[in-house]
DNA sequence: CTTGCGGCTGTAATCGATTACTGGCATCCT
DNA sequence: AGGATGCCAGTAATCGATTACAGCCGCAAG
């Protein structure tokens, strides 16, 4: 492998000038050049990890996610990427599961290998990111709000759930009943209080029984239904909080009646019991027509930016105090597709 | 932050001990007991970018995958992650857009970070890892074959389309075209070439007009659904060689008449042509019935095992000749719902 | 008693790049 | 002219862990 002596010796100056050539420090035209020179004849490139080592930090950033097969997550993956590699860091994605000891892990490798900072979707309000804010190193929460003082960036999340009932209110359905996550989630919380501050706001009653938390995966959607149906009086129509849940909602009502209805009145021709269905988040590679479900979009990769963004600033250098700041999302819309 | 030798003076010893005391060397019992001590006591881990330099690897794994957000891909990740993590390394995942520029450039950063490995899905059939190869740090590539001589792990694409296209055949479709990827990735060539063998067995024609090199996204497949119903006469059924493709397919038919068709005879009731589908790879979060497509299953989360037991022998030194193996599939299946 | 050997331990070299510090040289001011 | 100032380049210290090497001790054999 070729070093930086290896470079000096060409170019026959000393390995401070060569470093300076390369870190864009003052340096006479002509030794540069023939710096220059030299590296591209050796093919150098620098070590990396001696480099982090003296200068106490990498230039990678580590994405800590819950579950990378989410579609929601990859696209933030795809914000935050976009935006590092134009500052000239790379980025690398870590899965937790929404597993703490995994998540523990991976924000020890994080801190270990001395990377420039961290985002991190956590798996619940207190996250172990403690050593990590006391040594200094950059960090950055998003999706879900925690407790400590660092920069955060969420959605507006009762806001969602309140504009995805809404919109089902005003095609006419009456009776909403809502799938959330887990309560341990602030953003299951939160959109559910939206769909009951909706409900409320429309004169309607956010029955307990109409609110089921599941988990935030397929499954948790689908099997939700079956519970739901079961209430009396059911349902007409149904709020899944995440992309997810939604899923596993209209693939249940394509199993059992060919999909979810468009409005509630009298054609209800097909056999048995339709709901209506609205979804806070995109739903992911649809196979159905998704015309007939209210969706209420997020924004997932401008996310990533807006986090990148923060996170650049302090490494950087920035004190200022932590921000908590909201990411701004389209209104909902209906029957759009994203091919 | 604490270093090697704070915890070398807490325990009295040397930094060489506690050195040797972290990495199982042989060590008096006692003092390996006051420097386990003096490591809680400090909460000190070792700073791994100086073990990197000094080691001349780090125990990080970088996987390298043309989309991140295509759930085959993300899927790969979880299975290099559980084999990776078992072994005590992480795995970092980089996004290539089956972009050559970036892939290079997340190779150098994987070479240049002194990562132990890389497990590579190639963008093209000559992807840059001359550079990694020649300074002998471990390399596997996945999913798509290179004409480098290193370890590689593939499907056989041409049994797989084979498969398809025959349970096709079984169901009495006759006229079966062919939503393919780009001519330059094997994958591709290799699941068409698979749909034509299994045409001619049949003693089907495997006309030319039926074969589409689309992108192996979900709006190729959407758009080329429109090119193949141009053709006269129509193909009575299509089959889509990866899964986004095959997403495609499924969402424009949603569009247009409802969904796949299970079976050619005469239950042609719904308005218009109704194609059978047939798709190489699992249906990520379909929200329609799937028990009227013919699904060939892949196990990415597998190929992802068995491409780092690969890498981690040859992390640990192995010098065997270069590996080409085929990851081994289920046979195809109908109507199974992944819930 | 001496020599030899094996098992531990400590000292210091090492990995490769960055940068504080020092000194040489030229320019500029009084 | 003499001194101050600034710019650049080179030398060597530095980041923190690993490990080659050397030294020490104790035991066994001669």
């Amino acid at each position: 492998m070729t070093r930086i002596i290896d470079v000096a010796r060409r170019a026959g100056v000393s390995t401070a000038t060569v470093s300076r050539v390369l870190n864009g420090k003052n340096v006479r035209p002509e030794l540069a050049a023939a710096v220059r020179d030299a590296v591209g004849e050796l093919g150098y490139s620098p070590d990396r990890t001696a480099r982090s080592l003296r200068r106490r930090h990498s230039e990678v950033i580590a994405l800590v996610l819950p579950d990378v097969e989410n579609p929601f997550f990859t696209a933030v993956a795809r914000g935050v990427e976009d935006a590092a590699l134009e500052a000239g860091y790379s980025v690398v994605l870590c899965n937790t599961d929404d597993r703490r000891d995994k998540e523990e892990r991976y924000l020890g490798v994080a801190d270990d290998e001395n990377m420039a900072g961290v985002i991190l979707a956590p798996a619940d309000a207190t996250p172990p990111i403690g050593r990590l804010v006391e040594r200094g190193r950059s960090v950055v929460v998003i999706d879900r709000r925690v407790t400590h003082d660092v920069d955060q960036v969420t959605f507006d999340n009762r806001a969602l759930g309140f504009r995805a009932t809404k919109a089902l209110v005003d095609r006419g359905f009456r009776r909403i009943a809502c799938i959330t996550g887990p309560e341990t989630t602030s953003t299951a919380v939160d959109r559910a209080e939206g769909w009951r501050d909706a409900l409320h706001d429309a004169g309607l009653v956010a029955d307990d029984g109409l609110l089921v938390h599941a988990n935030f995966r397929v499954d948790g959607g689908y099997e939700a239904i079956g519970t739901l149906l079961g209430r009396s009086p059911a349902p007409d129509a149904v709020l899944a909080t995440n992309n997810l849940a939604g899923v596993g909602v209209l693939r249940a009502l394509a199993d059992r009646h060919g999909g979810p209805a468009p409005a509630p009145a009298g054609d209800d021709g097909s056999a048995g019991p339709v709901l209506g269905v609205g979804v806070v988040g995109d739903l992911p590679f649809a196979t159905s027509r998704t015309s007939d479900v209210v969706i209420v979009p997020l924004n997932p990769r401008d996310l990533g930016v807006t986090a990148a963004g923060l996170l650049l600033e302090r490494i950087a250098g920035s004190d200022a105090p932590a921000r908590q700041l909201i990411q701004e999302t389209e209104d909902h819309r209906e029957g759009v597709r994203p091919v």
